[in-house]
DNA sequence: GCTCGAAAATGAACATTGTTCAAGACGAAT
DNA sequence: ATTCGTCTTGAACAATGTTCATTTTCGAGC
């Protein structure tokens, strides 16, 4: 057997146990919340030592943030999932799908926008980049409905509507404080986006 | 001397120490974030041991609360002191009140809404309700401006619309993920709500 | 197949930090 | 001054992130 299968083999079975770490982390940070994640637990769950965690991911944090990678990753494939056919059933559809997201994955979400680095460590960058691309996909169904805005001020104005969206989904999912009643959000989200497109300018079937 | 004094001048003591210790805390969070507040920091700064933090406040969650609950409280007067004479400049008022107050209190208003508590007891409910007294506070204008809507539909349309401007300013002042320039808050949050305000028909000067 | 060496895995020991509690200090009433 | 209850203290403990010297593993070269 030659160099590269040697190295395959051997990476498989480390990337193996890599991705059953961040499962394990994953689903203890989907179950339990993001502050009841032990490293102990997850290597106990592995299987492995302590020390394994720490070969992998560096340290506590850089578990966090794979599992928070994945995650934004998981959002964005399901972001652009969405048919792009009709702008304005996108618009819909994006906020309903993050809304979606957000129910099944409450405590994911939390995590990916919770989650301080210790110190003052910077924030991975392509991370950032990733989340500032998901908020940034209600611009091309925008500007399809506002052909005549100045482009720069739609990207503006898709990235404040899907904080906005952001916004009222996460406190009105934060079960402590209900700012809109769960079983109402979708509907609710639904006229929320079409208030403000209808203040924009866009009249439905137009 | 009687019982009374001698009680409130022990009272008195007891309280300006507390005082101290949640100035010490909200201090320390404000600069460097709620992850960096450590019990031995706090009790060192105010001079006495880490016993008598605990006697003061039960736990470490106990003290966090204590300045989150006065940090909610802080933001309500701040909302409360605009001027409600003009419904349409009040909802702006709120917008921007909010913003000033997340703009110089970002880690403060950060640890009120990312704490979490640890294992799974409960959010104290009395600042659950401030927050949402504070979120509500939109309501009285909005009804002004929709006097036709079946108010419990305007009490939904207002704790949704301080939700959205929650997540436009507390996404647009995280300094990891920018989805408005700050220097443009101010003014793109005052277009958003005129833009929304539009949607729901009420026309400027109406 | 054996040996060697680099890479990985291990987990005990350590560092940090929240928490407890037995002992002592303090102060008010008598 | 004595007594008694309360408050304070900080050492000890517990939980948890982190390190690193040692051991194990496994493939490469012979």
């Amino acid at each position: 057997m030659n160099i590269v299968q040697d190295e395959s083999r051997r990476d498989r079975k480390k990337l193996q146990r890599r991705a059953l770490l961040i499962e394990i982390a994953r689903r203890s940070i989907a179950t339990k919340g993001l502050r009841s994640l032990k490293v102990r637990d997850v290597s106990e769950a592995a299987g492995c030592s302590i020390g394994s965690v720490y070969n992998e991911f560096g340290d506590f944090d850089g578990l966090i943030l794979t599992v928070n990678r994945e995650t934004v990753q998981a959002l964005t494939a399901r972001l652009k999932a969405v048919p792009a056919d009709d702008p304005l059933r996108q618009l819909h559809g994006l906020a309903d799908a993050y809304l979606g997201f957000a129910t099944e994955h409450a405590n994911l979400l939390r995590s990916l926008f919770e989650h301080r680095m210790e110190d003052d460590r910077p924030f991975p960058e392509d991370i950032l980049a990733m989340v500032m691309d998901a908020f940034a996909l209600m611009h091309a169904p925008l500007v399809r409905l506002l052909p005549d805005r100045d482009p720069h001020d739609v990207a503006l104005l898709s990235r404040m509507m899907f904080s906005a969206v952001h916004g009222i989904i996460s406190l009105g999912l934060e079960e402590r404080m209900v700012a809109v009643p769960p079983e109402q959000l979708r509907e609710r989200l639904a006229q929320f986006v079409d208030t403000h497109l209808a203040g924009l300018g866009v009249t439905r079937g137009a």
